[in-house]
DNA sequence: TTAAGTGCAAAATCTTTGCAAATGT
DNA sequence: ACATTTGCAAAGATTTTGCACTTAA
């Protein structure tokens, strides 16, 4: 499926960049209430997703956070760097540090999420 | 809340004894199919991880997964460990691997969830 | 005896789907 | 023009809540 430029992916787009952190579907809906609708919320984020610009962390308080893309190919994420979400100011964000996957012969990895969660700099 | 043993309790337990991998709230509903109701499932899986008898492994299939603490204590689990979830016959496991989390300065870590999924050993 | 646990129905959420109208290319 | 995108309403799915009844200790 070709995709289109529209202003919603636009505004979207925007509030990605507009930070470092993880923002999860309420966020987001939050910043465009009363311009755009939920559903079309959960199908740019998923359109997103699929062509491999935004990258969805999963969240233990289960929510999916999105995030962009810094280095990362087309149908092949890398995303063995920490996410990490703050009890207190809710703030999900990308650490830098490269997580050591090593696993038992045999089995292939096709993706991972890690997910620390803890309180960040300014709240601990 | 003082806890006590009912049967609903022991038949959750069983299931979750009788296998080293974990399972959804799906998985056991099937299990218990007829005997038991939807919400005390939930109901009793909460109370166990409450309890930090089990612990709840979020999967990017969207689902929590439930399995036996091993080395937890209470209120403060353990699980620097990964977690494999097939994506062919949809197991998620623990790994026993060891994650060295490193962090940057000034960070507290509280909890951890680390998720790998591919192709187990069987399905590979 | 009495607090904890259970079942059932209903509410609250969250996510997906179908379809007609609008819009980008 | 025409396929993609959007909004709205509605369907589905999952999880939580309220309340009366039951049961473990």
């Amino acid at each position: 499926m070709k995709r289109r430029n529209t202003p919603a992916k636009q505004t979207i787009l925007n509030i990605l960049h507009s930070s470092k952190k993880a923002f999860n579907q309420e966020d987001i809906e939050q910043q465009v209430k009363g311009t755009m609708d939920r559903v079309t919320v959960y199908r740019i984020l998923n359109s997103f997703c699929e062509d491999g610009n935004v990258h969805k962390i999963l969240s233990d308080d289960g929510k999916y956070y999105f995030a962009l893309c810094t280095n990362c190919e087309e149908k092949k994420h890398h995303h063995n760097h920490f996410h990490f979400r703050c009890l207190k100011c809710q703030q999900v964000e990308c650490l830098q540090e490269e997580v050591p996957v090593k696993i038992p012969e045999g089995y292939r990895v096709e993706n991972a999420n890690f997910l620390l969660t803890g309180y960040c700099q300014t709240c601990a």
